[in-house]
DNA sequence: CTCTGAATCTCGTGT
DNA sequence: ACACGAGGTTCAGAG
């Protein structure tokens, strides 16, 4: 990885164009080509970017008077990235070799797993038909049926906001369009549902549940603690 | 900004939970206290991160046998980030005062505003009543009369996806409740149009079109160049 | 390969 | 403060 600390202007011209003023930043320029220009404060999210794959052009320009660089960044979808150094500060250069990756725990694919494995948390002799049931615009988080055998359909979210009741709602208005499934009700089921997405949901005719994941996973140790 | 290169673990618990194996990284603390991990490769996001505000209390590992170092960061939410440093391989600190910020060009806003000044360019005989038409749930981008004084809603997008459909949607339905309008019909407009918005336009009686950006600013210069 | 939906989304704007 | 929508979203997973 290469650490560039510069005075510099920047342009990038491809989705959009944007423009940088001259001033003191970071140049980040990783083992796979990528560049990263970051300011000293904000976001994480640098000011501009270049992902990989890319090729990194570096030269004087000839226009100047004083020994000002300018690196060109251009990538096969013909977005161009370029950086005026006016003033380098410090350039150096760290070997990091490959990164092992991060580990991440308790998002919703892993409360959707848990919810599959464990349907009776939702909802007392539930039976779980499919994960990720697919319709045409989309797949359900999950299919279920009923202690009656009447189909459920079921949105998993770790946080339940207005889209994810809009989405469970057209998944509804599909499905029920399908005579071996009809009638289809709608449960939304997340770690927390905000207020105007309770009202919006329940103004459609659609339970609502705020399930624990901590708790889920209690569960689900429980059951094994069986066998 | 201080800059640390240093073969880390980093551990993170909040929103979820998170664990990076040893591996040498970069760890960026900005002016504003933000701490963000870098590996070097992949995406501009970092591996981990806590953005400001936080508090970083740095301290000795008193179970360690090495000059292992730990840096712990809590934010006021209670998430906590933390980094052992396991051996440092560079630690310098760069000033670079605030910066300006970034000028942006060609977003959804400026879509909006050549399509507001060349309607025809949507359908022949197309007519501005008013951009950012307000309705009770929600101004609609674009309202207009056709050739036979029709209204038309219009949605306008940079990537015509189904949230987009949902929202002309909900629009129209507001929209065709007031007698000086009705009937209301809808067109979704936008650089590009997914397949399954498509469908679910088309199921609503929406009609889609797929605008050009640089063609819609040639047309602007067009009208422009008679006068 | 495309397409869909999640994200520690982030970031702005408006109320 | 919260809600809503856009993003050079980025990113991973399924068909």
């Amino acid at each position: 990885m290469r650490l560039v600390v510069a005075r510099c202007t920047v342009d990038y011209d491809g989705r959009l164009t944007a423009h940088l003023p001259e001033a003191v930043r970071l140049l980040m320029v990783k083992a796979d080509g990528c560049v990263a220009i970051h300011a000293d404060g904000g976001a994480y999210k640098p000011l501009n970017w270049m992902n990989s794959p890319n090729t990194l052009t570096v030269g004087d320009d000839p226009k100047a008077e004083d020994d000002r660089v300018i690196w060109t960044v251009r990538n096969p979808g013909g977005e161009t990235l370029i950086i005026t150094l006016h003033e380098v500060l410090s350039d150096e250069t760290h070997e990091m070799g490959l990164d092992p990756g991060l580990q991440k725990d308790g998002v919703e694919a892993h409360l959707q797993e848990l919810l599959a494995a464990n349907p009776t948390a939702i909802l007392d002799g539930l039976r779980l038909v499919r994960r990720e049931y697919p319709t045409d615009i989309g797949p359900v988080d999950l299919l279920c049926r009923d202690a009656q055998s009447e189909a459920v359909a079921i949105e998993v979210k770790r946080r339940g906001e207005i889209d994810g009741v809009e989405q469970l709602t057209r998944y509804l208005e599909f499905l029920n369009r399908d005579p071996l499934l009809r009638p289809v009700r709608g449960m939304f089921v997340a770690q927390e549902i905000r207020p105007q997405a309770r009202v919006l949901a329940e103004d459609r005719g659609i339970d609502c549940m705020v399930v624990d994941y901590d708790n889920l996973r209690g569960v689900e140790s429980d059951e094994l603690k069986l066998f």
